[in-house]
DNA sequence: TTGTAAGCGTTATCAA
DNA sequence: TTGATAACGCTTACAA
């Protein structure tokens, strides 16, 4: 009975193809020139013994690099309900996978800074601090902040958030509106921007409350604040799914979208539940995925990452109309 | 002018604080009792050095573990549009996070299988393949299926499918249905068992075509049918998300729900965007989550785990009435 | 094109 | 409680 076998290793392979145990590794990485025929030798042996590649452990050890990339995106179920997140997040899947890097998610409260990243982004949390911050400086590993908190170091990648709420909120002023309340996203850089721009435009825009970009939460909110009665005729909103709530909740109590009250969002995303188009910021979601991916390359190869600045544009949709 | 400087490491530390290398590794782990003192001075070295622990490349080559957990999810998009996979995604994330490992996501096309994980998960895809799956099975990679086909070597977490259908279906058939329409999701696992619950009761259910479980796609599949006048009293979806969709578009049409046309979904999550509580088979999200992780740590230890599976209740809403 | 040899930075075994 | 030493399995100068 044999005992617990050890598992195959390149050596054993090389071995078996009577080769050394750098052209085995050679066969199977590609990094230098090896003959047809060894190729071959070094395949069929690795196959006979059932082989299955030389081991990531080692060959992680060995060059230094782990291959993954960590994503800080906050509590899961909170980042992912944002439909504005996906696009994103699968531009950086794609860029990151045809580069060979896996993305691991990393919570923002844990222990994950003990695994082994070649780089992080922070993204989509919307918070100013985090804890693992200070661990990856100690542990050189490179840092893209998406719409995040300034932090030394770290390579940034924003929208223009405050010229495209004023662009709306001008947009508003032009029809006539003044008086108008906003709902807010946490605290955060992006949300400071956005209300910036607003104000830039309307100094005393009233804030309704914050809440994450979820339908539900939009729509408590804006339940207890329209049943008062609060004399604006236009919710700006930090997110195309608060809009959709906001929307949804008006014509629950019976007010006209945009007759009786005009409702503008952030974002640009589909909202396939309301028949009709919200006037609202467009963000290139797909861009700053790709950006902060090309970011996380530059910064692990070494090179020196430029910031990135992406602009965005206001649609008119048929969620707003004159005051 | 220093040159490039080489990396601290915990041999450094060691001679730092005048202890063996072995010493300052128990001092890191506490896999030993180091005595306090010692502790101290070895910490101290290393805060001194800029020492931020055991380079975790080389503690996974040596303990032959990476930490890291993959699951494979499909198209992130698509996978985390469904409300029903960010419970199970949270509890899956909160019960490796609290055993100290990390989630990487793994697209089910790529060549994630490159990278070193633990353990594999298999969740969400509604496929019956995956190209990754021989390549994880030659490593001795154990893999957990949610809700997936059935592999030799992986273990199952599963639900009711069939039985949750069935009893909808039975639901109809008292309300007076007979002729009933379902919208289906990709060939899968999930998606044969829930249609044989269905045809358990209805054998003749006629189905009006498959999408993801995805508000807008179910929105246009149901235009389509609904504009042909089916002549059917209910239509049964297999996620409250398509069932969402249908409910908009017959009002759309004109309809009355569940007045002229009963709808009902699966899996049980907050719809929000509708004024009323769909009838739904609920499945146990976060229970399915945690099953999920304890079996992938259960085969990380190397035990034997059995196969889990959950059962599902039937919740009536407001979306069913009499045919 | 192939072989030799030197690490990569830890952790675990064993003895002191 | 601490210390010497041997792996872990691979990649890459360098030499042939």
């Amino acid at each position: 009975m044999p005992g617990p076998t050890r598992a195959t290793t390149l050596a054993d392979v090389a071995a078996a193809a009577g080769v050394s145990l750098s052209t085995a590794s050679l066969a199977f990485s590609g990094n230098k020139p090896v003959s047809a025929s060894t190729r071959e030798r070094v395949l069929a042996a690795a196959a006979a013994l059932g082989y299955a590649g030389p081991n990531p452990l080692a060959s992680n050890l060995r060059r230094g690099r782990s291959g993954v990339v960590g994503i800080a995106v906050g509590q899961l179920s909170t980042a992912f309900r944002d439909p504005a997140a996906l696009p994103m997040l699968d531009a950086i899947s794609q860029v990151l996978g045809a580069a060979g890097l896996g993305l691991l998610l990393m919570g923002d409260d844990d222990e994950h800074a003990r695994l082994p990243i070649d780089a992080a982004i922070y993204d989509i949390c919307g918070r100013d601090s985090w804890a693992a911050y200070d661990d990856l400086v100690a542990r050189d590993v490179p840092v893209v902040v998406v719409e995040g908190p300034t932090w030394p170091g770290a390579t940034y990648v924003d929208i223009e958030h405050r010229r495209g709420a004023k662009a709306l909120a001008k947009h508003l002023h032009d029809l006539g509106h003044r008086r108008v309340a906003t709902v807010t996203l946490a605290a955060s850089h992006a949300q400071r921007e956005r209300e910036a721009g607003l104000r830039d435009v309307f100094p005393d825009a009233h804030v309704v409350g914050a809440c994450a970009s979820d339908l539900g939460a939009a729509q408590a909110l804006a339940a207890d604040y329209l049943a008062g009665d609060p004399g604006v005729s236009a919710v700006v909103c930090q997110s195309d799914v608060q809009a959709a709530g906001v929307v949804l909740e008006a014509r629950r109590r019976g007010l006209r979208v945009p007759g009786d009250l005009s409702v503008a969002g952030f974002d640009g995303v589909a909202t396939p539940w309301l028949d009709l188009e919200l006037t609202t910021v467009v963000q290139p979601l797909a861009d700053k995925g790709r950006a902060t991916a090309e970011a996380v390359l530059g910064r692990i190869a070494g090179a020196d990452v430029a910031d990135v600045l992406l602009p965005v544009r206001l649609r008119v949709g048929d969620s707003t109309g004159p005051a």
